[in-house]
DNA sequence: GTTGACATGTAACAAGTTACATGATTGA
DNA sequence: TCAATCATGTAACTTGTTACATGTCAAC
């Protein structure tokens, strides 16, 4: 599991709202995670319960701003480190250009044109975050890795449209 | 959801029983999917149920052998085709890059190097499989999809390892 | 005869999604 | 005042994991 974690990471970076937490993993996060307010809220009392965060303040609307105690910093810090990775998670995409192969050509290569869309208009929206952000934001490697990454698959996917 | 179709996909590559599926969650499809023999076994039956699998035969150790009955191979064929992919699913590969960068230098460089080492040691093995396929079989393509991926991602980890 | 791979299943639990439910504040 | 957005929560359900439980067959 690891909701918990990706919370916690989010929260490191600064203090937030259960409904600004939702923002992100719908926004910055968006293709490596998605998680629904109605398990953000009850993680983030669960993060109280264990001392790994806390309200530091309350808005107008009964927000409540939540951030990372000590306890949760360290926590995070040897999840990042100490903890090895689950490779090998579940990854749609992966099984459907597998089982791709076994359709005939005009299914395939439909398919193939569907992915292509895709692909350029996630490029399309990775070029337009790049150049909104600082180069020297951390984040910015982060999209830069996404951006090559979609440009081998790019390529990748018209051989295999283009085939047959 | 989808391990219903995950199934599917790998009954219409050959006849299989509830171990050899396992199996091949855990070796062809391993970093896409892993599945267990107790939800295998229970999908098993929901998809005979549904009329989209059946027990072609039974082996000596009380193996049935399912295999894709038409249905299931339009309702495969009707997934690939017109079911838009469940893109942004979890990764926790990508949650630790994004989160990565709130670490410390030298905790930074620690788990950059680690996640060196790991994807060395895929391409090592992507590339001995690439070695024993036909280069005509369909499978092949997948395989140079992910070295070259693998590629991109060795080039990425290593600047940042050794940014500073 | 005993170890290891083959082979299937269930039960209890954890994690994640969908649907339900409510209310406050801001701006047009 | 009406709509949109902010804001939080719970309940029911589905999916996935871990642990339990059992039995067969082949090779040594």
């Amino acid at each position: 599991m690891s909701l918990r974690h990706a919370v916690l990471g989010l929260l490191a970076r600064r203090p937030s709202t259960g409904y600004e937490l939702a923002r992100m993993f719908d926004l910055s996060l968006r293709s490596a995670w998605h998680a629904k307010h109605s398990q953000i809220y009850p993680e983030l009392a669960k993060l109280e319960e264990l001392g790994w965060a806390e309200v530091v303040s309350r808005g107008p609307r009964g927000s409540k701003t939540y951030a990372l105690t000590d306890a949760g910093h360290s926590e995070l810090r040897r999840w990042l480190v100490e903890v090895p990775p689950d490779r090998g998670q579940r990854n749609e995409g992966a099984v459907r250009l597998f089982l791709g192969q076994l359709l005939g050509p005009e299914d395939r290569r439909a398919v193939f044109e569907r992915d292509v869309a895709y692909v350029e208009q996630e490029e399309a929206e990775l070029r337009a975050l790049r150049d909104d952000l600082d180069p020297d934001e951390p984040f910015a490697a982060q999209v830069d890795l996404g951006l090559r990454i979609n440009a081998v698959l790019l390529e990748w996917l018209r051989e295999q449209a283009s085939r047959d």
